[in-house]
DNA sequence: ACTTCAGATAAGATTTACTTAACTGACCAT
DNA sequence: ATGGTCAGTTAAGTAAATCTTATCTGAAGT
């Protein structure tokens, strides 16, 4: 090569000073004295041959050269430490980064948990719960759950269970409503989180295949699944509640689904992770444990005629 | 920050040992020894606690963390690499790295070329004839000829000369072929290098200009302007050439140009390099030294008249 | 005029990086 | 088999870079 690089910790300390646009910060931020800086800058000036940085009275300003210079060595310095940082994150057995809607993350996680952090107490788990897509390498992301009909490329995808709905309510309201004929004068309560599917599997849809006319449309609307479902538990009303996610309550008896007729749409939940993370004693762990939780949703599905609705 | 950067000059070596997949290539690569390349690659096992190589009885293979972290240094240190030759080029006063298509450099160029060669004998020349467009900073070009309709975004461009085609043909043939009539019999050589412009500037349009009726699509097809004039020179035929390129040879006698007649597309040279640049000392030499030499051409312009057809 | 602040410089200490030379195994001839 | 070769490792000493403390400079703010 006929111009080898200049020393390497120069460059990084250009690339931060240009950053800061002060020799002092950049120091702080590499732990190192303004001094030793100063030394790296002059340094990089010699093996340049001409200045990067204007020596202002108490600041400093990129030259053309360093202008030049800096966004280049920012773009590889920013790769190199997130490689670094993305393989170090591979050696670490300890920390378990999963991310999921808030729907799933309170209502199926959260209830479930406690038997993972029992069963392994040395993984740290960390939850990031956003309906944003998330990128396994730029969010430092393990696992993540995510609900739809979609396909990950690249990725390698677990289902976790279908999704289907049918109607529920508290303890105290089945007598009042549920039957076909109570229902009618029911206060309905809307889950919008699955308005996106098609076909639709929301109260009008419920109610034309159990063959009850009423107007299904009015009543309460909620943007998120869990938000629905605490309405339901607090005795506001019938969700046609999304099984996955009532699970927990409908075991617990603080959901009743007395009705046989569920509705499925093919969405569903499933688990995500890169190709080859399945090997790390965490992330192995997790998998196990998550896919021992998902039998129990077989018993509520034996309990329904789950029914496909025609698109 | 929390897990902060092995030395850097240990991620050299692992990326230089993974590039080659072998600890004594990428010691001769780094021109240290083999041993040195040994350390550094420990240094860097020892700060990421895991191996990055599988130590082969003669040969290494990447481990899983090596295949996780080579890719991202390799990236982060060529946009390194890359920055920093960028930088060096933009001090050198010296090289002046020239593209044009390989018409424009054998016609037009090579034969003005000595009189800037002798005023500027401290400017180092080099050339790359490519019909491709190259890259201001991926190629390493300070100045590009480009030639055409189109415009350069975020670059400054200055118009050479606009480009019009007459015919030509070697002082012998002049006698037979250079009125009207005496076309109508002479053999056409067609320059196809201008094939793509609209309005078409092709032996038939300027035929149909003159008025005169006649085949003129038989002939030889020259894919290159250059060529196409060779053989005109050598008396092969007669060409509509162009006239930019064709000025030296017009100008020494080699080619004839005996009808006022000529026709243009709106195409034309143009000196394209990227802002700034300009205030290179070679850069500023060139630029002068162009734009004295293409003053030439409006003699060549006066001596006919240049009509645009319709599109 | 005094203080302060950002950076430069000097001198010396420390750490890092490198080299030479000897070592370990496995592969490959003969 | 057996000795040579090749790729990588290890040891020990050395050279070089990097860092620190302390002092200095010069302009800006008060």
């Amino acid at each position: 090569m006929p111009d080898a690089l200049p020393p390497l910790t120069a460059l990084r300390a250009f690339e931060a000073a240009a950053r800061h646009l002060s020799f002092a910060q950049a120091a702080e931020e590499l732990h190192v004295t303004p001094a030793a800086l100063s030394f790296q800058i002059k340094s990089l000036e010699e093996h340049l041959g001409t200045p990067v940085f204007h020596r202002l009275n108490r600041a400093v300003a990129l030259t053309e050269a360093g202008r030049a210079l800096a966004p280049g060595l920012s773009d590889g310095f920013d790769a190199i430490r997130s490689a670094w940082r993305a393989t170090r994150r591979l050696q670490d057995t300890r920390v378990l980064t999963i991310t999921a809607g808030p729907a799933f993350t309170s209502k199926w996680l959260s209830p479930r948990l406690f038997t993972f952090a029992q069963a392994h107490p040395e993984i740290e788990l960390r939850f990031v719960a956003s309906l944003r897509i998330m990128d396994f390498d730029r969010d430092e992301i393990d696992i993540a759950i995510r609900f739809g009909q979609g396909t990950d490329a690249g990725l390698v995808s677990y289902p976790l269970s279908d999704e289907f709905v049918t109607p529920m309510m508290s303890p105290a309201l089945v007598e009042k409503h549920g039957t076909p004929e109570g229902l009618r004068n029911a206060l309905l309560l809307h889950d919008d989180s699955i308005a996106f599917l098609r076909p639709r599997v929301d109260w009008p849809s419920w109610m034309r295949l159990a063959g009850i006319e009423c107007d299904a449309t009015h009543g309460p609307r909620f943007s998120q699944a869990d938000h629905a479902l605490d309405a339901a538990i607090a005795g506001g009303g019938v969700v046609l509640g999304r099984a996955t996610l009532a699970a927990a309550a409908l075991r617990d008896g603080l959901l009743v689904a007395p009705f046989r007729l569920a509705q499925t749409s093919g969405a569903q939940f499933r688990i995500v992770h890169q190709k080859g993370a399945e090997n790390r004693p965490q992330l192995a762990a997790f998998l196990d444990w998550i896919k021992s939780e998902t039998l129990g949703i077989q018993d509520l599905k034996a309990r329904h005629d789950i029914v496909a609705p025609h698109p």
